[in-house]
DNA sequence: CAAGTAGGTAAGTATCCACTAACCTTAAGC
DNA sequence: GCTTAAGGTTAGTGGATACTTACCTACTTG
């Protein structure tokens, strides 16, 4: 799965509710509704974007259908941002390093020639 | 700084892009957008969004502008999701304790009664 | 089977958003 | 000063999308 859809869910502040009332177990769509402004029609529609996304999971017991965060799904996207994490503070190493130890010219730029304050306008 | 316009600015794909050509170092918008399809000003766009996400950083040179991921930031993004991470997992083995206690009854649901194959419609 | 309950689906709409083209701003070099 | 280079900003537009109402489907219980 990619990061696409997880990524594009998590960007709807009503889907992100959602996420944080399963947060902590299982629930079914009308208990969740309930919690929520909108109707229960969108509630299933946001619920089928985090479902296609690999971010809940659904159960049917009996007639309810009951919803609770896919721990997998989750964990991808976790990753993903981990990696990404590790490799700007490399880059950020580099760099620092690149400063740090002046091979060349200490890079000053040829900044402030007059700073004239452009009256016109 | 909150998650929601992290996670906007992270659910376009063009962004996306953009930071994964940040991931290993600063570079200026004319060099960034010059390897996308999309014109300069709409990448100039999308790097104002990701600036006020706090997602990067940008600095003057002379008259170019080097853009750069802000690590703070990205951490905040990664910190939520690992919080969230550390609830579903604790949510998911209080249930399977649960079930795998059986104080009540093995939680049978009513299913199957007959199972009919509703030929009308 | 009829009725009730829980929830998914469809059609329509108003809003948002990514994009382009044209323009403006700032710095550097002659 | 003028010119060039690099980018940010604005106005306008087509397409995506979050919502509602109305309807349909699946399961359970009398």
């Amino acid at each position: 799965m990619t990061y696409q859809p997880k990524l594009v869910a998590l960007a709807d502040p009503t889907r992100r509710a959602i996420l944080e009332r399963l947060r902590h177990g299982a629930m079914p769509v009308g208990k969740l509704a309930a919690g929520f402004d909108v109707t229960r029609p969108a509630v299933s529609q946001h619920l089928k974007i985090l479902q296609d996304a690999g971010l809940v999971r659904s159960q049917r017991v009996g007639t309810s259908r009951f919803y609770s965060v896919d721990a997998a799904g989750l964990d991808e996207l976790r990753r993903y941002l981990d990696h990404f994490w590790a490799d700007v503070l490399a880059a950020f190493r580099n760099e620092t390093e690149r400063v740090t130890a002046p091979a060349k010219k200490p890079g000053r730029t040829i900044r402030q020639r007059k700073a004239k304050k452009h009256g016109k306008r």
